[in-house]
DNA sequence: TTAAATTTGACACTTTAAGTCAACATAAAA
DNA sequence: TTTTATGTTGACTTAAAGTGTCAAATTTAA
């Protein structure tokens, strides 16, 4: 199981960019991208949006599994974390069916 | 629906204990637990075991509607939200069923 | 052994979280 | 009406987490 910084990393390579060349197509630093690729420093959602245009990607599933480390890191060590990840998900959609026209 | 603020709300007045003398008992902030209380600060674990012991509660449904409430909250304005739910799920489930030993 | 690429660590800045305290508003009791 | 009890509000402080910047160090490849 790859991180989403793992996977963003394998999108640069496979583009052909070194860090360098990212990171400044992508207006971060070149320190910042290093660790984010490697997980030593939190993702966020616009630099995922940036690199993945940047890399010519859809970014619908970078974006889902950034969501879910992001949740994950919230619950690892919560014992009833499964619980509440099912209670929020029942409200969710509970939400999205009886909100929609808002 | 009620959140777990309005539940501890509810929990101190089936006590028949002031916001004051609760605060007190629990070693906390007198404006603190009245913020918590009606949502305007953000609740904590810690808080919410020592509130439920005084109310003489078991705590384990309120962790998880605490700790659901702060899922929701990060999800809220995300359109693949309930997308990373589900893999936050998994996710969890496998490690749950594959690294019990450790 | 140069040069390119990546990693590391120190530092500063900003934002968010969390705690403290006094003052305020309101309603019930004296 | 004045006191008293209760809950609420806002200003202030402190601590922690998140972000950004830079230069030096390390690794890899030419």
């Amino acid at each position: 199981m790859s991180t989403t910084g793992q996977r963003l990393r394998e999108l640069r390579e496979n583009s052909g960019l070194t860090l360098r060349k990212a990171a400044m197509k992508a207006d971060i630093d070149v320190a910042i991208l290093s660790k984010m690729e490697r997980g030593e420093r939190k993702l966020t959602k616009e630099l995922i949006l940036k690199l993945a245009a940047l890399y010519k990607t859809k970014s619908d599933s970078l974006i889902v599994d950034f969501l879910s480390e992001k949740v994950i890191y919230e619950l690892k060590d919560e014992e009833f974390g499964l619980e509440a990840l099912k209670v929020a998900e029942k409200q969710i959609k509970y939400f999205r069916t009886n909100t929609k026209s808002q």
